[in-house]
DNA sequence: CTAAAATAGTTGCTATTGCAACTAATGTCA
DNA sequence: TGACATTAGTTGCAATAGCAACTATTTTAG
């Protein structure tokens, strides 16, 4: 009866506290300050940087399952952060943006967000802040060959 | 109206993906092979480790809520994989330890954990997991500090 | 010794999640 | 052209999450 895993040591369960604590950190000031959750931010995270882009383009981009996306959009819509066309040349997709408003809080959630990845990342070397990029960019390459 | 952040190479995003693709890829195994959640998972994993201990110490084993930990403790003590002890010094402390099923279970999980673990890391070299392990830590513990 | 505070665990309630079914529009191919 | 498949987006529903309130004990202080 030897314990035979220490799941304090185990990387995958160590990665998600990680990326928890981080998450919820961040989820906590954008609630509080400016009432959005994650899933919203990240909406207009892609929105600022591919204005015009449709749902399920949002939805791959994100990777956010598209109901969610679907009602968080629709969330958007109603504070009047995001305007949304029809699309001319194909009459189901829909062409979203910022719109003004949603802007200017876009500008003034995206230092902060700057902020607390300097802040995570202060503990590091601008040199070991490098490996930890590309070792996370290499596990999830190969992540991604692994659950097909 | 220039793009202010690459959500893709945002560190916390790209964490939480990674992260999220592993958990996702070990609960589908779980849940195919056993009918156990990560959580029912984890659950067991520290018993394993640590046998009689309570749901309160569970749930600072494990980092997850405790009402969580009490649904998923009555699950598995109906599926008979765990046995409930009432302390004898402290009537409202349980002493909780893997049944011999659960034991089993257990002893099946664990090799399929440690080999997802490798493969995971598997793209990398030997040296590279441990100064990815020990960035992880690193990390961790700074991060404890900044959400306090 | 006793009243108040703290602790272990359970349960109620609401919000979030995510799959699947559905509608509407477009694409494909005989 | 016209049936069938595919795609964009929405909605229904069941499962899960997590906060807060509650019960039952135990601890602490006066």
């Amino acid at each position: 009866m030897e314990p035979l895993l220490t799941l304090e040591r185990y990387l995958p369960y160590r990665l998600s506290l990680l990326s928890n604590k981080i998450s919820e950190t961040v989820a906590k000031t954008y609630k509080d300050k400016f009432a959005i959750s994650i899933t919203e931010w990240r909406i207009m995270a892609v929105l600022g940087e591919y204005p015009g882009i449709s749902a399920d383009e949002v939805s791959l981009k994100t990777h956010i399952e598209k109901s969610l996306i679907s009602r968080a959009i629709s969330k958007l819509l109603k504070r009047k952060l995001l305007c949304r066309n029809i699309s001319e040349d194909d009459k189901r997709r829909s062409e979203l943006v910022l719109s003004n408003t949603g802007y200017e809080v876009y500008e003034e959630i995206v230092p902060l967000s700057l902020e607390y990845e300097r802040k995570f990342l202060a503990s590091l070397s601008q040199q070991e802040q490098e490996v930890l990029s590309s070792l996370i960019d290499r596990l999830s390459q190969h992540a991604e060959s692994i659950s097909l």
